[in-house]
DNA sequence: ATGAAAGCGCTAACAA
DNA sequence: TTGTTAGCGCTTTCAT
């Protein structure tokens, strides 16, 4: 069993309350006093139990994330900015993944609700009103999706279509698909909404193919109705799927980029190493855990202004050197 | 504010002692009493604060889980195990990835340990001897690693390397290169192994290109030293290396299968879709991941045999369609 | 079968 | 500046 701060108390000589004050509020404490509590401390391997503290202080110094797959990339790239963020920040990290299960999400933030200060929903998928009632009980901030209201990180998808649009436009291309993933992604209608207005800005058609898993798969089963379609350019919702609308359509003998160009939104590592390499919208993932957390960490300062945090984070257009997209005509 | 467990008895009109046990140890109560309490609880949506609990009966019903970097895809996929199967057995994961610093891990499981009733430490990279003192204070299991005397779930690497030796020398080839990993993975220095048996018994020439970083970087670093060495094919420490070799040597001209072939080991998603598809040896990760739990849980259960308790998951050779292993000569 | 009381490890009033 | 006391929410003796 670990050491108790009784014990710390009485190998130091003095009272527990000061082994307490000593640790977690030293300036107010006589500085030989501390000293000999530290080095009590030390030598007996303490460290205050988080649970008991917790207890009567009300703050666990725990954090709870949520996300709908650690097996797309994207991801593990947000986790470890929050996981950075909140390490510096002393708080330690609970990780849930909802297997892409919305229902499942609720029910996740019931359970880690008590055991944690506050929550950081990675784009959840369950309905705007579900969410909302959550945010009534629990500290908690929308990662990756936008609602009014309730505390949101979010990327500008709007401005990322807008550069999308223009280099494919700078290229010569005027038709345009998109390749949606699950409906109840934020992302997904953010982004057909930017892409709507970007293309009718430039004067090109858009064809929306639809709604597909966000998985490689969802990629290869959009790729034959892009072609059918008769663009010349794709966007995905994501490189995962631009992965696979890539492989479907070498597959089929295309050319990518020289009869179809393919850009994709992520810019996960993977991206980079296709060939072609895939040209993308490039979102800053850690930025977006880490700014989730500092979200997270002012509203438990100052929970009267929650309804009012939010935080926008820029996109960037990467064209990538082998580039999947060419001029047409 | 959460409801206690006083409100609740109030609302029942029975003691707290009586709540406690109507919802830890029903039986024990009167059928009445149990229904009138637990309805009690959930009008007014009662869920015991599980770190009071804790306090007093020692559990906390939180693991933690430790891994190198969340950010190579081997690893999400253990996580994803791991969590699902803590969720069955009602336990909550806290997450702490170290960015591949083994110096991180100890002080890792110290914060972690006060808060958790067991850890399992997936891939680590610290030494031995740091481990086996720390497993003395906490119940640990290695995910990934073979200890003696530490609880641990590994792989049958040996068999492994045997299996993709065979398939190399089905294929005719004589000469293969190894491409390692962190010197501090254990999974290397296992796979190396197994490696210099399998080619020694098959009369084939092994050449070990060294350490390299557990990237795609790594593989591209690797890729000339391998050329450069003479050998038909290669096996890489992971599929991320292997995807780094694959595109160096493409980079170089090289024909893969044709001029060198490239094997890789995890099989992770990615290696499914890279062109040639990657060869290589798939480990069962979401398994591991479960039964590393199982595992923690089992040592929970009886402590005293934890020294015993250790398992071994297979390997299995996956040839993909396309693959990268060809014949020579 | 149920209630009263004690206490898990800690911090926060309140005294001194 | 430090010690004493009380109590966070829960479970668990020990009575009844």
């Amino acid at each position: 069993m670990r050491a108790t701060i009784r014990e710390v108390a009485r190998e130091a000589g003095v009272s527990p309350s000061t082994v307490s004050r000593a640790l977690s509020n030293p300036e107010i404490v006589n500085a030989a006093t501390r000293e000999r509590v530290v080095r009590a401390a030390q030598r007996l391997g303490y460290a205050p139990n988080r649970a008991a503290r917790g207890l009567i202080t009300g703050r666990t110094g725990n954090l709870g994330l949520i996300v709908p797959d650690l097996a797309n990339p994207f991801f593990p790239s947000v986790v470890k900015g929050v996981q950075a963020k909140a390490r510096e920040a002393d708080y330690a990290v609970f990780l849930s993944d909802t297997d892409e299960d919305p229902s499942a999400e609720a029910g996740l933030v019931r359970i880690l609700a008590k055991q944690v200060d506050g929550l950081i929903l990675c784009s959840p998928r369950a309905p705007e009103e579900e969410i909302r009632a959550l945010a009534e009980s629990t500290p908690l901030v929308m990662a990756n999706r936008r609602i009014r209201n309730v505390p949101s990180v979010f990327f500008d998808n709007t401005d990322g279509m807008r550069q999308a649009v223009a280099h494919l436009r700078a290229l010569g291309h005027q038709r345009v698909a998109w390749v949606g993933g699950p409906r109840t992604s934020w992302s997904t209608r953010d982004r057909v909404r930017g892409l709507r207005a970007a293309t009718a800005a430039a004067g090109m058609e858009l064809v929306v193919a639809g709604h597909f898993p966000p998985y490689f798969e969802g990629g290869v089963a959009a790729a034959d109705l892009v072609v059918a379609s008769g663009v010349t350019s794709v966007v995905a919702y994501n490189d995962v799927m631009a992965l696979g609308l890539l492989s479907r359509l070498r597959d089929r003998g295309l050319d990518v980029p020289g009869d179809i160009s393919v850009m994709g939104i992520d810019d996960i590592h993977m991206s980079g190493m296709s060939s072609p390499a895939l040209t993308t919208i490039s979102l800053t993932k850690e930025q977006l855990g880490r700014a989730a957390v500092d979200l997270l960490l002012a509203i438990l300062e100052r929970p009267e202004d929650a309804r009012k945090v939010r935080r926008e984070l820029p996109t960037q257009l990467l064209v990538r050197a082998s580039t999947g997209l060419a001029r047409t005509n």
